[in-house]
DNA sequence: TGACTGTGGGTTTTT
DNA sequence: CCCACAGTCA
């Protein structure tokens, strides 16, 4: 009984035993706090909590079942009891329940990223606005945020700061976008990802028949992972449920703002400091005793993170010995970066008998992914790429998940669309313009439409064809399974026959998705899971649907003896023995998104804090002078981050190689240590005679002197106030005009 | 209506 | 580079 607590140290123990009124853990990185979590949950139940009164938002799907899969080994089955899911998914299935309560069909749509734009995109178009101006990207987001700081369509217009803005950026009628947008995914029963929280969140504050006191009842235990990363929302959802007169206030949330990587999405570190004002006697415990990693990646790490401003100041440390000086590889290409990576890993392996699964390549972005994967094939080494494009991203399977939606919700406009003429069966673009236009002007949804447009003969014949097929799909719901169902759709739709026809390569891969789809479907109907708080398990195929759209590429089961490839924001949370964090350059770690803010940069810094405190014994960092991007070779700096890590804890005499092709230029001589290849020309100025003018006080045609670049001559200036951009020419190095943001410039005017 | 072709644009991270 | 879209012709 309780031995596991043994297996914890001091404060661990604590933030797990005190079970009562708020509690904070402050975890860095492998400081074991998926075992305080999963301990405490176990602890709880012990204590007599039931199962069900305890409600657990992860980050992922998977890390929600790992966790069950660990409280089940101290408690047993009733660990399968305890509500544990992301944020989205537990809110989609509350939703499920209440949905009607404000408006919404219990089988309501969940609109994906891409049905989100498209929706935009057709009303921009519908609205008159000139798409040009109104980027849909930037709607969106806009959108979004709006969403996520609880700002309805109805308020927006009297937000000064947003009007404000939307001027500026030339797009007045963001506000009008947002309505229309609204009032569409509602007419349709579709809501997309941020209104699984919007939505809930109305439902609570609006609280039809006390819904809200149901809840509050229900859960007794609140833990929040990754607590960071939530949104103002989310927090605010968080306290509707625990927040209240009388409340117990027993939540639990756990995070590091050091970790703190998804602000670009709206998530706020604030959140971290409200708790403490919101709920009264909180109580805070600090784990900063790392389990993971050897001293010299966390003292790299906990170097790294100084140079943000803004921080929670921690110390982590580790007791795990000196272990390996992280290395650097420089190369001058990235083909010879994922060569010398795939070289490097075959070294490691027989070196220290690593197996694959040991091992991860961290990257920025999901599109430099390819690279590894061709060396990794030609040296025979089993990979598995998480994210970028997903398996139910892929056309052929977007398609036959589209005619399971509609369906279920024959409202759904943007299913409607993607299937009424795929299979080709005759229904052409001006049709489905009449049909839109119609639907607009008489207020009703496509489908209801499909019988009563006034268009000739055949096309009303093909249209009501095809109501009636989806009508029998509906029909047959009710009798037959999920995956029956699905089969059924798969072949009466005609999508079988379509890609038999194609006898490709690809055509022949689109039709084994479609088929391992359909097994995917099938595994669903056979599992035996059971809803949390209940004894019956839900096979329907709207259950289905939500799944697969709440799905993460972390999601994916990871069987079997593979390297991971995923992107840096993925690798939260997990741990490798090795670990390869590459591509590191300027503007591609960090993002050139993020070269204009210093908020940003400080973002993509804890990014890169996240990134190399994955690694248990080996970290390696790789960057490549030139890369191939968006069809053009880019030149490119080592990224900042590899000149903020002290020299102690990298590999002084890192051995930069040879390249790998015949006909590059010759490689500047290796001098050792890294600081001094990352400084171009080494001036001997020194600093303590330096003294920077204001950057207000640069002026065209003054000659300037800067520590790095020495003494210039100032050419231009463009752009305004804190944008103003000088071009520089510095004659005393080797590439002499620059350009720098005077904003962050540090210059002395002589 | 649908297949085909060329142009042009964007260019991160994820639920 | 890759994708989406507009324009052309049968």
């Amino acid at each position: 009984m309780q031995n596991y607590l043994q297996e914890l140290n001091d404060v661990q123990r604590q933030a797990v035993t005190t079970t009562e009124g708020p509690v904070l853990v402050v975890a860095g990185p492998g400081s074991g706090k998926t075992r305080v979590l999963t301990f405490r949950i176990a602890y709880l139940i012990e204590q007599g909590v039931l199962p069900w009164q305890i409600l657990s938002l992860t980050f992922t799907n998977k890390s929600a079942r790992e966790m069950k899969e660990r409280i089940a080994k101290v408690v047993g089955d009733k660990a399968n009891q305890v509500w544990a899911g992301t944020f989205h998914s537990t809110f989609a299935k509350i939703l499920r329940v209440e949905a009607e309560k404000i408006g919404y069909p219990s089988n309501f749509t969940i609109y994906d990223t891409t049905d989100t734009k498209s929706l935009i995109k057709t009303i921009i178009k519908d609205l008159n606005l000139n798409p040009e101006k109104y980027n849909v990207n930037a709607v969106y987001s806009r959108i979004s945020s709006a969403k996520s700081n609880l700002i309805t369509p109805k308020l927006y217009p009297d937000m000064q700061e947003l009007m404000t803005a939307d001027k500026a950026s030339q797009r007045p009628h963001i506000h009008e976008i947002y309505k229309t947008y609204t009032a569409r995914c509602k007419k349709a029963g579709a809501m997309d990802f941020d209104d699984l929280l919007f939505q809930l969140y109305y439902l609570f504050h609006s609280n039809p028949d006390n819904v809200l006191e149901k809840y509050r009842k229900k859960f007794q235990y609140i833990l929040v992972d990754e607590f960071q990363d939530t949104n103002y929302l989310q927090y605010a959802i968080l306290k509707k449920l625990a927040l209240y007169e009388g409340s117990k206030l027993n939540v639990c949330a756990v995070g590091d703002d050091a970790q703190s990587i998804y602000a670009f999405r709206g998530a706020t570190v604030e959140n971290i400091l409200d708790l403490e004002k919101d709920f009264k006697g909180l109580q805070t415990f600090k784990l900063e005793q790392n389990y993971r990693s050897t001293d010299h990646i966390v003292q790299a790490a906990n170097a790294t993170i100084l140079f943000n401003k803004k921080q929670i100041r921690k110390k982590i440390w580790s007791d795990k010995g000196v272990g390996h000086k992280i290395k650097v590889i420089k190369a001058l290409s990235d083909t010879e970066e994922g060569k010398r990576v795939a070289d490097a890993i075959v070294e490691q392996k027989n070196r220290h008998h690593l197996s694959n699964s040991d091992i991860a390549i961290l990257y920025r972005t999901n599109a430099q992914s390819r690279v590894f994967e061709e060396y990794l094939r030609r040296y025979n080494i089993h990979y598995q790429v998480f994210g970028g494009t997903s398996f139910y991203q892929r056309k052929e399977v977007k398609d036959l998940i589209a005619y399971l939606r509609l369906t279920v919700n024959q409202k759904d406009e943007e299913a409607l669309k993607r299937v009424i003429n795929y299979p080709k069966r005759g229904i052409g673009k001006t049709t489905l313009e009449k049909l839109s236009k119609f639907a607009n002007e008489s207020d009703q949804t496509l489908w209801d439409c499909l019988d009563q447009l006034q268009v000739p003969a055949r096309t009303q014949g093909l249209l009501k064809n095809f109501k009636l097929l989806i009508n029998t799909f509906t029909q047959r719901s009710t009798t037959s399974d999920a995956y029956e169902l699905a089969t059924y759709i798969a072949r009466q739709s005609g999508i079988i026959k379509v890609l038999k026809a194609d006898t490709t390569v690809e055509g022949l891969s689109r039709l084994e998705n479609v088929t391992s789809l359909l097994d995917g479907i099938k595994e669903f109907v056979e599992n035996d899971e059971v809803i949390e708080g209940t004894e019956q398990s839900d096979k329907s195929l709207s259950t289905y649907l939500q799944n697969i759209a709440l799905h993460t590429s972390l999601d994916e089961e990871d069987t079997g003896n593979y390297v991971t490839l995923m992107s840096s924001h993925s690798a939260k949370g997990l741990e490798f023995k090795s670990v390869f964090v590459v591509g590191l350059e300027e503007t591609l770690f960090p993002s050139f998104m993020s070269m204009n803010s210093m908020s940003a940069i400080e973002e993509e810094r804890r990014l890169f804090y996240v990134s190399i405190t994955r690694a248990e014994e080996l970290l390696t960092l790789t960057f490549a002078s030139s890369r191939y991007r968006h069809g053009k070779t880019v030149y490119s700096e080592p990224s900042r981050f590899l000149s903020e890590i002290p020299l102690d804890h990298v590999e002084s005499n890192f051995n930069i190689g040879q390249p790998t092709t015949s006909n590059v230029a010759p490689r500047a001589r290796v001098t050792g240590g890294f600081k001094k290849k990352r400084t171009e020309a080494v001036l001997s100025i020194n600093p303590a005679d330096f003294n920077p003018s204001p950057s207000s006080s640069i002026e065209e045609g003054m000659r300037v002197l800067h520590l790095k670049f020495g003494e210039g001559e100032v050419i231009k200036i463009d752009g305004a106030r804190d944008k103003r951009v000088a071009t520089i020419n510095f004659n005393q190095i080797d590439n002499p005009e620059r350009r720098l943001m005077l904003k962050f410039a540090k210059l002395q005017i002589l």
